[in-house]
RNA sequence: GGUCCCAUCGUCUAGCGGUCAGGACGCUGGCCUCUCACGCCGGAAACCCGGGUUCGAUUCCCGGUGGGACUACCA
């Protein structure tokens, strides 16, 4: 496969959200595809019935396309190697099956959920591996026939070789050897007619032309079902990528019950994309050097299957939301008010003055590290305040009424503030009230923006204008 | 239980025989400042254990321990 295109795919299964492991899985087959000019499918994994939620497509691809994750083929665009969506390729297995079972790869199992389970019961009480033991492997022709003729529910086998050991090499993980005795006989199509993961994944990824296959690793240990799958096909078989676990903060695999785990939620939440991206991407990879900030882009030139880790890793909420927090500085401030711009919405508040709306994302981002978060700083810019009696009593003294005329009379002056006019106004006031410090700025902080706590006067004063300023002030001034 | 995978600060990680074991988050001291936040500067914090190999092991090998994954007619 030395000159061929680069093709990787993510293959979820649509259970109705994205998984954040689901994301770095994606994340990385489509850096390595750009990184390697290939192309990145996605294909939906619907082979069980019980579990297939709808509307869960549409979710997966708006969510993924949200983020950037871009696909080359896959259910919405098409491709050459369709359709995308295993429950429309049952034709296809039912073909490959067949190659299977008359070159006595597969064979038919009849044996009932009852039997399977008291014979795995058994297994485990003897503390041996729970495996199926082969009763139906050589059932004769007839039998089999006379089974099927009867309508017995049935389910078709591998054929795995009990003897031997499967070596092979992962990406990451270097050379693998797996006793095949380890390998159990896997049921490749199920007593509905559907196929299992290994069999339609190999059957498809095959037809796909997928040339890496990168996917998390608890896949790792079904490696040898599937070279198996692909040399009985006389198939070559691609290249592995097992991408070490992300897990909870106990180390276990990441799960729901222990914190978010879908992307959609912490996108509700305010994370920006870009944020959310990088920190996964660091989940498992790193470059040589310490650079930790990067934009898709910058991550596709710089990825590479060899830094990829071994070592499971820690989903650490505190890191994703000192980087959310970064972004949210970082990026331009009329693209975050963009993109808060529908929390704000859906907070009520009115955001019609475009001017003072970036002043206002321009202050508060310096608070959070999500947009969700951006309301409740920028709040006090647009609901009148609510003093509380300690509030009131602050500026019910002598000395805070004296500063708040001061400003009040100054302000109602004609002319225009600039910030610095603002700053130059602050420095004369306090010499010539001859306060300052706190008792000077706390009262005209709590008046303007309802804390003693937060942004300096001048730039409050320019984010709400004269008119609201002196309306403010005046209020504040009378408020015993 | 069996098989497989993994193992550097609390967390994410750099390291590919000789380093004061580096960076980031978090924690912490200070600076900036009226305050908060941001920002800047500094600090504490790690090579799981035991054997080898070697002049020398965090690094290579073996064993142990620990953790994880898999062990379905789920993916």
């Amino acid at each position: 496969m030395n000159n061929q295109q680069v093709r990787v795919r993510f293959a979820p299964s649509p259970t109705g959200y994205l998984h954040v492991g689901g994301l770095r899985t994606a994340l990385f087959n489509y850096l390595f595809a750009r990184k390697e000019e290939g192309r990145f499918i996605l294909r939906i994994e619907d082979t069980d019935q019980k579990r297939s939620i709808p509307g869960a497509v549409e979710n997966l691809i708006t969510t993924l396309t949200r983020t950037g994750v871009q696909h080359d083929e896959g259910p919405d665009v098409g491709g050459d190697y369709g359709p995308y969506i295993q429950s429309q390729r049952m034709q296809i297995y039912q073909e490959h099956i067949r190659k299977l079972l008359d070159a006595g790869h597969a064979y038919y199992c009849f044996c009932n959920e009852e039997r399977l389970d008291k014979l795995r019961e058994e297994q485990r009480k003897r503390k041996r591996p729970p495996m199926y033991d082969g009763r139906c492997r050589n059932l004769s022709k007839d039998e089999v026939e006379e089974n099927l003729a009867r309508g017995v529910p049935s389910v078709i086998r591998l054929r795995y070789p009990q003897e031997g050991k499967t070596v092979f090499d992962d990406i990451v993980r270097g050379r693998v050897a797996i006793d095949n005795s380890q390998v159990d006989d896997q049921v490749l199509i199920k007593s509905d007619g559907f196929p299992t993961y290994h069999f339609a994944s190999v059957v498809d990824d095959h037809l796909m032309r997928i040339t890496h296959i990168i996917r998390g690793e608890e896949w790792l240990s079904s490696v040898p079902k599937h070279i198996f799958l692909y040399e009985s096909f006389g198939w070559e078989v691609p290249a592995f990528v097992h991408l070490p676990l992300l897990l909870n903060a106990d180390r276990s695999k990441l799960s729901k019950r222990q914190g978010d785990v879908s992307v959609e939620s912490y996108l509700e939440k305010g994370y920006l994309t870009e944020a959310l991206l990088n920190f996964i991407a660091l989940l498992g990879w790193h470059s040589a050097d310490d650079r930790e900030i990067y934009t898709l882009r910058e991550l596709e030139e710089a990825f590479s299957l060899e830094r990829i880790n071994k070592a499971g890793a820690v989903f650490d909420l505190e890191k994703l939301n000192w980087m959310g927090g970064y972004y949210i500085r970082h990026l331009d401030v009329g693209y975050i008010a963009d993109q808060a711009r529908p929390f704000f919405e859906e907070a009520g508040i009115d955001i019609g003055d475009q001017e003072k709306y970036l002043k206002v994302i321009a202050t508060a981002r310096d608070y959070v590290f999500r947009l969700s978060d951006l309301v409740e700083h920028a709040r006090m810019f647009y609901d009148s305040l609510v003093f509380t009696d300690e509030d009131r009593s602050l500026l019910g003294q002598e000395e805070s009424k004296r500063i708040l005329a001061y400003i009040i009379e100054a302000l109602g002056r004609p002319g225009h503030w600039s910030p610095d006019d603002l700053s130059r106004l602050v420095k004369e006031a306090i010499s010539d009230l001859g306060v300052k410090g706190k008792g000077f700025y706390f009262p005209l902080r709590l008046a303007l923006f309802g804390s003693c706590h937060g942004p300096d006067i001048p730039t409050l004063i320019d984010i709400l204008g004269r008119d609201e300023s002196i309306k403010r002030l005046s209020r504040a001034l009378h408020s015993e």
